[in-house]
DNA sequence: TATCCACAGGAAATCAGGGTGT
DNA sequence: ACACCCTGATTTCCTGTGGATA
């Protein structure tokens, strides 16, 4: 082996690549692990399959079908039993011919782009602009498009995370403009097709969308553990070579996502992601070892994806916190001490604009909402109202996030000022009094 | 018991930045 | 160049509030 400079091993890049084609296999076809493998058959969706294909059967002879919900939470198999649905309806012989439109209300989240994107799936040539244009006039667009495109034909819309839209203020306008569309069509028809995993969500929807939305809709409820096995040793048989799974291996995924509500999803995610560490780690064989350490990695790979992922100013707010927990470990962290850090550091990097105490509120909220930090209302008296706020996760895991983050990590071993006033100190003990 | 702190958090307005057709 | 469109982020303005203190 040769040393180079820093006195490490080099690492021989042709050699590694030649050893991983000898080593183990592992997979066979790992895509049938991925969120948007439709597989042959979907077990344990039978009557909901049934249920669609009853509603959307009418296609066929060019009516249109009714719009409707589907409701159940994360990886109940939503919308893969419309997507599955929708392929076995594409292969029946019919002259009529169905056009799905998959939006996912979480990526395309306000009305222009709603009605562009579903314009811009349809037609080949022109596409619409992603900001520009009034609205009503790419609704009309949309409808010329619909009628000469695929007239005599069935178009679904299917909204994917579709309480996203309604929550927001001008949500329900555009969902009433979809539900009309077949007035205003003359040879098209369309059919509305939302999924939401949030079952209140129907409680802030305009009445008027409700009744032509259907007043049926379709619950997916939680696979059980035995289920989600089912479910795993059938993919398993696709995506893995033969023989590599500990039989223990599937069971124990299983009971760890149903424990988070049967979500197939993450089990799925579980079993590939072990599968994967024990492919890097050239094991011949998933063991329930990788099982636990693929928990453990999804759970932080996906904390560390969301935080890399935030706008630069919720990441300085997740700052300011860390900031004085590593500086004064003891200080009872409140909404004004942010504000007052935020105001502080956001001087460190150019061009980063100073933030309102009202707008800060909004990220804190942001913060526990994902699960990172809690942030408890608390009145301290005559010391006022405001919020407490902990970490909710090891410390060290957000520190290594940003320290990939060249703008964060310089401001990471910022010593605050505004803490050291006496004043300022005084008020915490009072306050670590009161809790 | 009235007071008063330090905010919470809703609603509406504003701004900047991406774009349009004429 | 001009008037206008849509969005997302933020500010402005606002009313509300739990409970220690005087």
């Amino acid at each position: 082996m040769l040393k180079n400079s820093e006195n490490n091993y080099q690492f021989n890049i042709d050699q590694f690549y030649k050893k991983f084609l000898k080593g183990p296999r592992i997979f066979n076809n790992r895509g049938a692990l991925e969120a948007l493998y439709v597989p042959e058959e979907l077990p344990h969706r039978e009557s909901q399959i049934r249920n669609i294909a009853e509603k959307t059967a009418c296609a066929l002879l060019g009516d249109a079908p009714p719009s409707f919900l589907c409701y159940g939470m994360t990886g109940t198999g939503k919308t893969s039993t419309i997507r599955y649905v929708s392929q076995k309806l594409a292969q029946q012989n019919s002259k009529i011919k169905s056009w799905w439109v998959y939006i996912n209300c979480n990526i395309v989240s306000t009305p222009y782009r709603i009605l562009a994107s579903i314009y811009n799936t349809i037609s080949r040539r022109e596409k619409i602009p992603p900001t520009g244009l009034p609205k009503d006039v790419i609704f009309k667009k949309l409808l010329g498009l619909l009628d000469s495109k695929i007239s005599n034909s069935i178009c679904f819309l299917v909204l994917d995370e579709i309480d996203i839209i309604v929550e927001k203020k001008r949500g329900n306008e555009i969902l009433y403009d979809l539900t009309r569309l077949n007035e205003n069509l003359d040879s098209c028809k369309t059919s509305l097709i939302g999924i939401s995993n949030k079952l209140k969500f129907r409680e802030s929807l305009d009445p008027r969308i409700l009744s032509s939305l259907g007043e049926e809709h379709l619950v997916f409820p939680s696979y059980d553990a035995s289920e989600l096995r089912d479910i795993l040793y059938r993919r398993s048989t696709i995506a893995f070579q033969d023989n590599v799974l500990k039989e223990d291996v599937i069971p124990i995924c299983a009971a760890l996502a149903a424990k988070e509500h049967g979500d197939a999803r993450k089990a799925l995610q579980l079993l590939r992601k072990a599968g994967e560490l024990a492919e890097r780690a050239q094991n011949k064989n998933v063991t329930a070892k990788h099982v636990e350490k693929a928990q453990l990695d999804l759970e932080n790979d996906h904390i560390m994806e969301y935080i890399k992922g935030m706008p630069l100013q919720s990441q300085l707010i997740l700052a300011s916190i860390i900031i004085i927990s590593k500086f004064y470990p003891e200080h009872v962290i409140i909404s004004g001490d942010i504000y007052d850090m935020h105001s502080e550091i956001r001087r460190l990097i150019p061009g980063v604009r100073a933030l309102t105490k009202r707008r800060i509120s909004d990220y804190i909220n942001e913060l526990a909402l994902a699960g990172i930090i809690t942030a408890e209302v608390k009145s301290m008296g005559h010391y006022g109202r405001t919020k407490i706020i902990k970490l909710d996760i090891g410390r060290e895991l957000i520190e290594k996030v940003f320290s990939e983050i060249d703008k964060i990590e310089n401001v990471l071993n910022y010593k605050p000022l505004f803490l050291q006033t006496d004043k300022v100190k005084l008020k915490n003990n009072i306050f670590k009094k009161l809790l």
